[in-house]
DNA sequence: AGGATTATAAGTCAGATGTATTATGTCAAC
DNA sequence: GTTGACATAATACATCTGACTTATAATCCT
């Protein structure tokens, strides 16, 4: 047979060409047939490594999940070995904004698939499973802070938690060009000075 | 010739029909056969009304952002003559959420507008507009309550008004059951306590 | 060496979609 | 009563989609 070929190495690379067909000519071109040709691979190629588009479309969608938690990660390690939580938070947010192209083709592929989930039970799941543990995460740094005197003890964890989530909703702004990403991080450092001040 | 028909009126009821469509069944079924069919008239029907798929979902936008902002405004009158900008802000927020009915259908409609809008350069500037007339509003809003002696002076109204309409990004937290309605509600009023109480 | 296995390519198919065309019915104006 | 503008319906059509099938070539394993 011909040379034995790495699968999750080749999903991986179907998976960017998804992103970048999403990010440059949209949702309604995310076709088994335009991916394929972003790929650089022929229909049936691709079709050897997802037996159906849904099962293309979840696994680009868990990846860029993970690839966002990579991106955070490596940013955190140039923050040092025991980084200020107010400055993880800033990363984490900044990172989940479509500030740059990877990001924004994250950004865009969740967009899509909160769209799609809602009216698919199994999607549905997926995503709320990701958001829940992403969720999670911030929540559980916020109540550290709070332990370590960083943030003040009067906060309610779970609110605090929220309204930094919430802040994603820069989204939209920015890639409706209402405001300038500068903004949209002032903005962010302003919310997190207050949180983190009044300790 | 058959009865004289209100043209308006009837471009209002398709777009409420695929409104619905959008609400239910997904932006995937968002075809001129299922908008047709949801409003109980046949597809040349509807194509007698709006020439064009595009035509349809531009004027359904449209007449989603009228529609909020028609039921912001009645919810104004319930709060008497002269309201506190608080309570403003606070219903106009709450409008903008996806709580009942007719908030989640446009909202999702927005959603799959600004998705559309990425990628089709007329859509992007009709959403782009709308949005940016809508934060003008609210911006307006924040300097008359801070000139009113509402909120402190030594806030910035821009970065103020943009992490008020950052609350949007509740959308999908509650959209994807992640936290509840009433969670959501309980943190905008949090937001809004501090950008008041400093005063 | 040769059979088994896999990667890749190409073609086919049924269904759906937006748009265009045509037909039919209705009613007002002259 | 005939004409013509309008509402509605039905159908046709080219295109695109995901899924499936088939064909070919390459290499691994025995």
């Amino acid at each position: 047979m011909p040379k034995q070929v790495d699968h999750r190495e080749r999903r991986e690379a179907i998976a960017r060409a998804l992103w970048r067909v999403v990010e440059q000519r949209g949702v309604t071109q995310l076709t088994m047939r335009v991916v394929a040709q972003e790929a650089g691979m022929s229909l049936g190629q691709l079709q050897h490594y997802f037996a159906s588009r849904t099962a293309m479309l979840s696994f680009a969608m868990d990846f860029a999940s993970e690839q966002t938690s990579v991106r955070v990660q490596q940013g955190l390690e140039k923050l040092g070995d025991r980084p200020h939580p107010r400055d993880v938070l800033r990363l984490t947010l900044a990172e989940m904004l479509p500030l740059h192209a990877d990001a924004r083709a994250t950004s865009r592929m969740s967009a899509a698939y909160v769209l799609e989930a809602l009216h698919d039970e199994a999607v549905h799941e997926q995503a709320r499973r990701g958001l829940v543990q992403g969720r999670a995460l911030v929540e559980q740094l916020v109540r550290q802070a709070i332990a370590d005197g960083h943030i003040d003890s009067g906060r309610d964890p779970a609110t605090e938690t929220n309204l930094l989530l919430a802040l994603t909703g820069f989204t939209s702004l920015i890639e409706l060009d209402v405001i300038e990403p500068q903004d949209a991080l002032a903005a962010i450092d302003v919310h997190l000075d207050r949180l983190f001040r009044s300790a």
